[in-house]
DNA sequence: CCCCGGCATGTAATCGTTTACATCGCACCG
DNA sequence: CGGTGCGATGTAAACGATTACATGCCGGGG
């Protein structure tokens, strides 16, 4: 592969001249800028950015650092990370699947001298310390940080807001007896959306019965297995939050299984609005989140600390939720539309799938 | 930021002693090791990955290029790609959403020194002719390419008999008037699904009737579209056979607002398996692609080459497609379970989409 | 006519590593 | 007791760029 001084020397200038074509052109004179691109791209020549970012101390590359891929939040973040940077001329450096802080260390050890900067999503509020230590000086993003955050930016989901509003939501429809799946212990979204749906019951001054906070995982499975629990007790519940799609959807199997209709039976809600919800029948009542600002907000925010630009801040910002009222709540017309006139990106449904128009816009799946 | 001259004086030994102790350990006596190992930890040190680099020519990295990142494929796509990579101790450089081809090569451009081996997607032959252009001599393996692979690795899906199996089971259940929402002009995966959709004709010798390849887009508003024309055609089709799976639920949507009813009064079949498949009602009858194979094998082949390992071959790889028979196509139970029989991989289902017991697997969707 | 300033270009130091080669000391053997 | 060989460590030359500084040229003003 062709190098500055091959260039240079086939030009017949100096490698300085070469490197200026390539950097601050006004420097260099016209005719000369031109004759070093022809040779350039006759020798199908490219600074070597290794080269160029030991000199510059300038990688123009950002880290992203996420706990898994799969599924379409992640999917959807990594997205509007991309895009963001792409926009602003950097490239991205991925990393996920970090089973433990170890690995997640050793991943942002080996990122060193590689990017300006690190968007990265910690799992749990250990991981997140160890990124932290690992990072001092050093320009950092946290995705739905823990509580405290330390001298980096964050943006978190209002995971609170839009579980408060479902808790409202139910309890609005006449619900009593509700009962609610919870993420993983730990795990600060379900944590969050916990707290906020407790904090509707005790906004509304109804009791809530401690048994009905039921275990889950987040996965499809746990919602499954959460059924026979759920149908075990008495009196049974006449509606259950599931803190996210996943296990709203595992739910509503095992209950078909049981020969339960939803919503009449029994309401189910969700949380995160993935695709499926608004396919499935019935469709799903749930809280929107939109994934790609979290990414797209992130690197917004890391830019100009990665450049350096001066009187960058770091803040804390918070991507609002919103509730989205379908069929699987049991809410009738009347009500949803209410809830659309309150929150205008919610979509409404009837009662069936069909009165449903899909989505039309210019997303692509070219396979 | 601490250096290995740093480290060296604080240690007390040469700069070449603590870069063993990162190499070869072996060639360093056991005290230095563990001496150095402590002032390092203590000063935060860590090898700068470029320095690293510019001296060995190698990156420990690989670039990834795709056309979007939006949508199931694509998550799918990278998640086989970074687990590979991972596995294989590579980082992964991801750029997408290449406009054009003039954007697509600055990509490539600017990863140059940056990654041992690239792992592409172009979306036609141009873009493909460009990168194939951009890196001679350097390790490329095409995702999903034209017909002629230069001198460089490449994995397709098989597409084509995924579409021939689907045109035989439609033909099988008796349908003849059968019509086809194909994807965009010269896109690869579109032409080799309608080429083997119609060698099943060829194969049957039913003759196709050429009006009823309607043109789409991949997009579901495509899909949606397309209903007008269908039901405009006389005699009115009873079996249509969408290109992908996003197409098929548009085209449900516009069926259900026409007051048809699917399969009775038209069979829709996709292709894709996207989640959503699964859960819509009637469960779509489709052809499952795993795009997280063709990521896995891309990089399983790239990685030797990346290595320089010696040995290592260019070869162009086929991962399987396998037609998964559910409710949408009008399909009987024994139809099903016969499909289900040939192919292991099919999920069988009933009539209804509470049949299907949803995947129970480790999967997480932590939020 | 000479000097000065500015523009175009060249020279060389530098970034933080790796690694071939040199050096040093020590144990072993003759 | 001296030479030899080897294991541990040091010295210094790369890698491919950027950029401060030096140089040289040319035109204009005193």
């Amino acid at each position: 592969m062709a190098t500055i001084r091959d260039v240079a020397r086939e030009a017949g200038v100096s490698i300085a001249t070469v490197s200026r074509v390539y950097n601050q052109t006004s420097l260099v004179s016209e005719p000369t800028v031109l004759h070093v691109r022809a040779v350039a791209a006759r020798m199908d020549y490219w600074p070597n950015g290794a080269a160029r970012s030991l000199i510059t101390n300038r990688t123009n590359a950002l880290g992203v650092l996420l706990p898994d891929l799969y599924g379409e939040f992640f999917s959807e973040v990594i997205r509007g990370i991309d895009l963001a940077a792409r926009r602003e001329k950097y490239q991205v450096l991925v990393s996920s699947s970090h089973s433990d802080t170890e690995a997640l260390v050793a991943a942002v050890r080996s990122m060193r001298g590689r990017i300006d900067g690190l968007v990265a999503m910690a799992p749990d509020a250990h991981s997140a310390a160890a990124i932290r230590g690992f990072t001092r000086n050093f320009p950092v993003v946290l995705l739905e940080p823990g509580l405290e955050v330390g001298e980096c930016g964050a943006i978190s989901l209002d995971n609170y807001s839009g579980a408060l509003e479902m808790g409202r939501h139910l309890l609005g429809l006449g619900h009593r007896g509700i009962a609610t799946i919870r993420g993983p212990l730990g795990n600060v979204d379900a944590e969050e959306r916990l707290r906020g749906f407790l904090a509707a019951f005790e906004e509304a001054e109804v009791p809530f019965n401690e048994s009905l906070v039921i275990q889950g995982d987040f996965t499809e499975s746990s919602g499954f297995l959460c059924a026979e629990l759920l149908l075990k007790h008495r009196p049974r519940p006449t509606a259950v939050f599931a803190a996210n799609d996943c296990m709203a959807i595992g739910l509503i199997s095992a209950l078909r299984d049981a020969g339960l209709r939803v919503p009449q039976d029994l309401a189910v809600t969700g949380f995160d609005d993935i695709a499926i919800a608004h396919y499935m029948s019935p469709p799903l009542t749930t809280v929107r989140v939109d994934a790609y600002e979290l990414g797209d907000r992130a690197v917004r925010q890391l830019v100009p600390l990665a450049r350096g630009t001066k009187g960058a801040q770091c803040t804390h910002e918070i991507v609002p939720t919103s509730l989205v009222v379908r069929a699987s709540c049991g809410s009738n017309q009347v009500r949803s539309a209410e809830a659309a006139r309150r929150r205008p990106g919610g979509r409404v449904m009837g009662g069936e799938a069909s009165a449903d128009i899909p989505d039309a816009g210019p997303r692509e799946m070219p396979s």
